[in-house]
DNA sequence: CAGATGTCAGGACCACTGATATGG
DNA sequence: CCCATATCAGTGGTCCTGACATCT
């Protein structure tokens, strides 16, 4: 399953004898001073390119990457299986250009169908289709079988983690911190 | 500073009226049962987006992004500051193929220079120039100033994150979980 | 007309595969 | 010979800018 000769820098094993981020925030104590923000932050870089890697890892058998993924499923969820592009963009935090390209990979691939906008001439509506829906169902299944690769977590802690990083979400203006949950 | 007509998705501001992680964990709940791992991963996706937009952008007046900084910060910290491509590779967590990449850049920047490795004659040393220690020194400072784009947080919150995220790299098998701190 | 929506071309970046040259 | 150390070509993915056509 992973090749012999050297196993993948993100994906695999690294076995090292030693934690480098540990390692470099020592380092880093010796010359600069503290900085716990230094460590936590090459921690959150690590540890996303290890999930995405094991995400994806998990989707390649459905052809699906992570993004193209939870685009299908916000289609799932909606009522009628089909969103407008920029609603698409906004969910999923991601550009335009994006966008375009996450949905016509996913037309390529037969999962999703474009149809006009009936209620805006200029907008372009994602349809999911049968096999998308299909397909999103036994992705869903693969990922939830495998905890979304983070299995080594209590409910508690998971919980904790997503308290702890809203905080950075809402300082950088992702939504707005009140209690509001108006919809649209 | 920030386009009038649209911002940057990962950069700027979203201003949704609600959370979309949470949004989505509760649609999620409804349609396949609670998963506090969904919304966990889906928060550390967020976050390294965020920051790394911002690192870079703090990095981008000295022509550095996040990958190359901590190319060239390791290199300072060596006691000769120079380095195997293949040791920078292990610390960094990095493909073979990116260290090449990357120290090609700082080598074209006049950061770094490559020399012949005289204990290994397939080896290769990256060794920082007098230019890059001092690009080095002006970007730690603009980074430290700016607290790592993570001042939002205090010491204690920052080594619970820590803490947190290194369960997962232990289990990805990123380094040894013993107390080892076996050198090289 | 200003503003929003989507597309396309093109640039920069990073991770990876596979092949290759060289040396331990 | 097997393995390690880089490098190169090429693929795929993400994000972005800028330009554009279309529609509100």
């Amino acid at each position: 399953m992973r090749p012999r000769y050297r196993s993948p820098v993100v994906t695999g094993q690294l076995n090292l004898p030693f934690d480098p981020i540990e390692r470099a925030a020592e380092t880093w104590r010796v010359h600069f001073g503290p900085s716990s923000a230094m460590a936590a932050v090459t921690s959150i870089m690590r540890a996303q390119q290890i999930l995405l890697s094991q995400l994806d890892t998990l989707l390649k058998p459905h052809d699906l990457t992570f993004a193209r993924y939870e685009a299908l499923v916000l289609l799932t969820f909606s009522r009628t299986g089909a969103l407008p592009l920029s609603r698409l963009g906004e969910r999923l935090m991601v550009h335009p250009t994006s966008v375009t390209n996450t949905v016509s990979r996913l037309e390529g691939a037969g999962l999703v169908r474009r149809t006009p906008n009936p209620r805006d001439g200029r907008g372009v509506l994602a349809e999911i289709t049968d096999r998308g829906r299909e397909v999103a169902r036994a992705a869903t299944a693969d990922l939830m079988g495998a905890d979304f690769a983070m299995p080594m977590y209590g409910e508690d802690e998971l919980d904790q983690m997503f308290d702890l990083l809203r905080t950075l979400r809402v300082a950088a203006g992702d939504f707005f911190a009140g209690d509001a949950d108006a919809s649209r």
